[in-house]
This record gives structure tokens, sequence and C-alpha cells, in this order.
DNA sequence: AAAAACAGCGGCAACGTTATCGGTAAATCA
DNA sequence: TGATTTACCGATAACGTTGCCGCTGTTTTT
């Protein structure tokens, strides 16, 4: 029972003009007089007119469609990232298209093959945890099809990102803890291979180094990023012969899984022994103790990424630009000691 | 330099059939020999072709892309409520497209303005807290876009909705704290006018009625739906000449908040004061004491919205159905009484 | 053995735009 | 005044599909 909308062609017939005309005047008013621009915008309210996206992309060879890739939308950080993406593309003409990967590497392979079938004018993509070399990311470039890295990249493909500053927030957040008298301090990290993963190892590594402290091997432990794992890695964490008196987690669910985990042992968070993460998602200032962490710029992330896609999408030319936006310790109960 | 994909042309012309059979080969095998088909599917993996999504819908007066207009995607709810959604969507080749009205009901008729411009198949709905009499939704359906509410319904318009038990599911959280010796129970409600603030609110005053228990109108208060009207709901809740003492919240966000609020009070959660959320939000295993409160089937929500739209679409005429899914109690410390 | 049915394929016209090229009248120039 | 530009508009061909009609041979029916 869908009604048919006017199309461009019965403003012409009601106007008696060329169907031509019609399409300049609703466009730019190149090449057609005022008057009859007039008319025809006049006509079109009253037809209550509505362009035709797919004959418009047809035509011009674009869809006004940008994929969206990523692990999943259920948690603060990404669903804020969306949000920002959104605000931009929306006010710029373009939808979204998600395409929620699970965190699977197969998945992610999967959908970008079926996500060349819905002609996409450029690509935003967070990769999954176990994401190969992005060689199916470089073959949408190679075909023409700008893409944007944010959060997680693909280090092997030569295209813009836009990250947080990972490196010197877990430097910060590692060098907090030392500065409230920890001094075993561990790191609960990401999953091995991972760009971000390496960053904030780093940034963990570094500041043991410049405070002279240990750099045990048995404190770091690699694993997935949800909750359980972070119980996971901390229950773990516990076993070893000497027992760290901290842990700096590479994000804010894990903290939360290593935190539930030590209530569970009888260690007090915030006394004896410190944990610090990295989101500062609000269930960071839910928890009791409250959580300490380094807050990333999760909307700020999503709109840069979409503008800086936007820009690719408008000149044809690519030159890759790397975003790094700066993180900010707050800090909360998870960290004292007393 | 956007590279162009093969057509369905290009292979007609490598194998010397007409494009015809190409198009048909390519879809059923309706009328075309078991072993050209063969041929043409070999030769179009050959050269890697790609339907285009414009010249299909064209063709066929459609556009595969659904709406989904909610107030926000940076919750639990909302967010597993999309990733439903999404999965039905992506297995029927269908692309979702965003629009987030912040829960405002100015931006929301802005949005349905704009959104008819996209030209889409059908449309997920969940409005905002101050939504109109859903006239802009109205029309949409007038013009032939299926549209099926979830969550929160514009009651006025007949279509397809799904939405949780709330009615059971707060009679039966209420009545969880009067089992658990609770008898001076308050609400914190949604906003005045929601459906589902009214649904729920009756849960809770039925099952006060079934228990003989007083309903005091100063039990019952109505505000926006974050954590921080929780918090002020509770503080307002604790001036009243005579304090209740259990709180039934419209959703865990605001029992979240109260409970935050009550802390900072001084009072007892689940020892002198029981609280009752509603969602089931993963922040509920994680606070402390842990939140009892109805579990919302989220997924299941997005997936049959999604399925029952998809249906919307496939037959032109389709009865409105209304999904009501079953809600279930998961009992945690918050609404203990010792 | 003639008639009817059918399987397999090609031709062509949509679908609603944009883009390119002309063409005509008016305006400007020489 | 004639030539040339300019402003405006029309005709027509794409764009890559699908859907309908019709044409062959071959198979089945009577």
């Amino acid at each position: 029972m869908r009604k048919h909308y006017a199309t461009i062609k019965d403003i012409a017939n009601a106007l008696n003009i060329s169907f031509a005309t019609v399409s300049r005047a609703l466009r730019d008013a190149y090449d057609v007089k005022a008057e009859t621009r007039e008319l025809v915008l006049a006509k079109a309210a009253e037809l209550n007119y509505r362009p035709n996206v797919n004959a418009k992309g047809l035509a011009q060879h674009r869809s006004y469609n940008l994929g969206v890739v990523l692990p999943g939308i259920t948690n603060y950080y990404f669903s804020t990232v969306i949000t920002g993406i959104q605000e931009v593309a929306y006010n710029s003409g373009y939808n979204l298209i998600l395409y929620v990967t699970n965190d699977s590497a197969e998945r992610e392979r999967d959908m970008i093959r079926n996500l060349a079938l819905s002609s996409l004018d450029g690509l935003l993509v967070c990769v999954s945890s176990d994401s190969d070399d992005g060689s199916g990311f470089q073959a949408m470039i190679d075909e023409g099809i700008p893409v944007v890295f944010f959060d997680r990249v693909a280090e092997q493909v030569n295209t813009s990102r836009v990250v947080q500053d990972d490196y010197n927030g877990a430097f910060e957040a590692t060098e907090h803890l030392v500065q409230n008298g920890y001094r075993k301090i561990a790191h609960i990290a990401g999953p091995e291979g991972l760009a971000f993963t390496r960053a904030r190892l780093k940034g963990y590594k570094d500041a043991l180094k410049k405070h002279g402290l240990p750099l045990k091997q048995e404190w770091i432990i690699y694993s997935g990023f949800s909750q359980a794992h972070g119980e996971q890695d901390a229950l773990n964490l516990w076993k070893c012969r000497s027992r760290p008196d901290a842990i700096f987690a590479v994000n804010d669910r894990k903290a939360v899984g290593a935190m539930l985990a030590l209530k569970k042992l009888g260690v007090e968070v915030g006394k004896t022994v410190g944990v610090v993460g990295f989101t500062n998602d609000p269930v960071a200032s839910i928890i009791s103790p409250s959580l300490t962490t380094i807050a990333e710029p999760a909307f700020e992330i999503g709109k840069i990424s979409c503008q800086l896609l936007l820009n690719h999408i408008k000149k044809k030319r690519f030159d890759p630009k790397e975003v790094v936006l700066p993180g900010k310790l707050i800090v909360r109960e998870s960290s004292l000691k007393v």
C-alpha cells in the first residue's frame, strides 16, 4: 500500500517545464531564473516532493552512507563515540550504517565482504581484538573508499586515525599509583597484538622505570576486555608468589572486574591495594570504593573521526592524518593508601 | 579516483549472453539452466561483482534502509536493543540508520522531517519523554512507511508495538519488597505522560492495594530517567514528614542514583531500607549493595521489533500486533531486610 | 502426428535522478 | 547594425538493476 511520492517529472508536468530544469532548480540556482526556481520550490512543497536517494545515488555514484565497523555498542565508550559520530554525520546529511563485529575477526571479515555491497562513501573502523593485518581495509582504500580508524587501529594500513593518548595516559595512571605510595604495581593488559595494548603497556613500563620500580613479567597479564576477564586476571595475580600491591588496568571494565574479585578475596581496595582504570566509564563513580581512572574524550573522538572522514570524501586526495587526544587523570578512592 | 565495480553487463559480455539472464541467474534459478547459472556465478566471483544497491533499490522501489529513532544510545538498555535490531537487520540485508533524539521532542520532530528524505523502508521508534501525540509518525504510516514502536510507544498511533510487561514487572517488584517486610514503599517514577511510566505506576499501586498498604501521594515522584534525577528524588523523599522504608524505582539508573543519595545520608540500603529497580543494567551487580531488579529482555525486544517491521514491509498490509515480553525478578542484596 | 505446454533465454522499457550538449532568445559588444 | 556573448531552458543519454513480453527449440499431451 506504499504510496508513491511525487517525482521531479510530476513537478515538471504540473509546471509545463522540462524536468531537467526542475532538477537544477531543486539543487543550485545555477542556470535557472530565480522566478522559475520559486515556482518549482513551491510546487515541490505542494506535492510533498521527496528526492529519491537511490536515483540520486545511482546518477552520482554515491550513497551518502557511512559505515561504522566496531566490536560492539553496549558499553559506555563505544556508544559515546557513536553518538559523536552520529552528530557530525547527521548535520552533514550522511547516514550511518553500523557493523557490529562482536569483537571477532572472523565476523569482521565477513562484514567487510558484505559491506562492499552497500556502496558506502566512507568507513569508520575500530578493529576487533584478534583482527588480522587489516588487508581487508586496505582493499577498501584501494578501491577508493576512504577509511578512518579510531581507538583501535590497524597499524599496517596507511590512513587517518584518531586515538586517545594511550601512552601518556598509562604513564600518568601508573605514576599516580607510585606517588600514592604503591610500589609493586601490576598491569592487567588488553589482548596482545593490539596497538593500544602495547601503547598502554609501554606507558606503564616507562613509569616504573622512571621511578626505579621492579618490572616483573608475572605482573603483566594479557586477556580480553570484559569485566569477567578482569576478575580472572586479578585472581591470577593473587596467585603469584610475590603479590602486587596495586593494579593498573587497561580499561575500567577490567578494573571493575578486578575490584570485585579482590573484594571477594577480602582485600581492601583503596587502603592496602590501589587500582586505577582507563576510560572514565560512569560505573567508575558508582562502584565502591570509587575508581580512579584516565578519562577518555570518547565523544570528541567520534566527532573528529567523522569530520576527518568527511574531509577525505570531499577532497579526493588522501593525506593521512593522525590525531591524538589527551586523557585526564580523575582521582577517586580506589588509589588511596592508608 | 573511485574504481568502478564490475556490473551485470560486464558479466554478460564476458559470457556472451544477455544481461537479463545474468540478472536472473544471480538471484533465483528461475528460468535459467543450472549450467549457465554456474557459469554466471563463477564469472561474477572472478570479476568481483558487487550488486549496486542503488540500482536495485531504484528498480524495486525500496532502499533496504531502516530508520531507528530513539532518545539515546549511551545506556545499557538502548544499546542492547539496538544490538538486537542490528542482528536481524543485518541478516536480512537491511541497513540501520540511527536518529538520536537526545530525548527531546523538538529534535525528534526535526529528525522526522528530515528522515522522510532518506526514503526508508520502515521505522523503529522509541519516543522521547516529552513527545507529542505522535502525529509525525502517523503521517509516515499514512505515506505507507511501516512503523513499529518499542519500549516507549505513542499510544494514539495504531501500529505494532513491542514492550516489556511493565505492569506485572512493577507489581512483582513491589510485592517482593512487601514480602521482604517493607511496608512504607515509595515509587520513583518516570516522566508523567509516558505510557510505561503509567503502567509501572499502576503495577506499584495495585501491589500495594492487594496487600492493604497505604498509598501516599507524596511517596510518588515523577521526574526524568537519569541517575541525577534518581538522587534528587531520593533526597526529596527523605524530606517527607513520613519517610518511606523502601523505594521501587522506574529503572536501574534512578535506583542507583537513589542508593548513592541514601548512602550519603547514612541510610543502610538492604538493611533498613529496601530498593528495587527495573532493567537489570550490569551496574546492578556492581553497585554495593547489589541491586534487586526486574530484568528486561532488551536484546529480544530489539530482535522482535525488527522482525515485526520486516514482516510489515514484506506483506503490504499487516495487522498491528502488540507483543508484551515478560520480565524476571532478579533478587540481590538491596531488597534484603535485617 | 498435430497441438499444447514448457524450459531457457534475449530484447526492451521502466525506475528517478544527474550530466552533457545544444538551442533559442535577450543582452552586450564591436 | 551585425556579431558575439550570456542567461535560461529542453532533449537525451547515462547509471545498474528488475520485470514483462516474446521468441525459439524441446518435451509432453491428446
